[in-house]
DNA sequence: TTGAAATATGAACATCTATTCATATAATTG
DNA sequence: CAATTATATGAATAGATGTTCATATTTCAA
């Protein structure tokens, strides 16, 4: 896959408010599927679903420890990906726009 | 919109090749939607409708130049979060993954 | 004002995607 | 071993989304 469209797949992964809980479950360090979804109130199926995808992409990876396979963000980069586009979207809107 | 959601809807955008290549032309700066579209390949509609998304989303912000409609990304937040995951869709592998 | 150029908008459609439910695999304990 | 816990996978489906085509606005020039 040629980098444009790797990069437009990991954004579409970000892209949905359901994985978006589970990154923001993994950013406090690994964690187990369970305790996500019990963070989160999703299914046990549903996590495991969206965690595939996201390790598929590298914007998380997992390490077995038992019976648990915990996981958390693949790298820094993500972290502060996700962190720059809080602050963006925390921000207040321009009135120097142009109306439509 | 809370924002959870919100931060889902900005990622969502980024997530489709076109919308990207849309994006990495208006990086370079205030440009035209007819300049988009040649730059790109896509057509002046379809990087309207795309452009009228990420603007409502606050992704780029638009200023009126005559008859030309000029758009850019709208903070240096936007800037970084492109940056950063193309360094990070750059960067090789990790080989100490648990395989699946 | 008329015409042309630049953008924008609306509807329609084919494709894709998140979620659920049922089932399977993997690891541990007794 | 069997039973249990933790994760993973597959199929099915309802809803969302990118793109096209036709048409509408907006702005300037003549």
């Amino acid at each position: 896959m040629d980098q444009l469209h790797e990069l437009a797949e990991v954004f579409r992964l970000l892209g949905d408010p359901s994985r978006l809980r589970v990154l923001i479950e993994c950013r406090a360090g690994p964690t187990p599927v369970g305790q996500i979804a019990q963070n989160t109130g999703l299914s046990p199926s549903l996590v495991s679903h969206h965690l595939r995808l996201l390790r598929a992409t590298r914007i998380v990876r997992a390490t077995r420890q038992g019976r648990h396979v915990l996981y958390s963000l693949d790298d820094h980069h993500i972290d502060r990906v996700l962190t720059d586009m809080m602050d963006h979207v925390g921000e207040p809107a321009d009135p120097n726009e142009v109306p439509h």
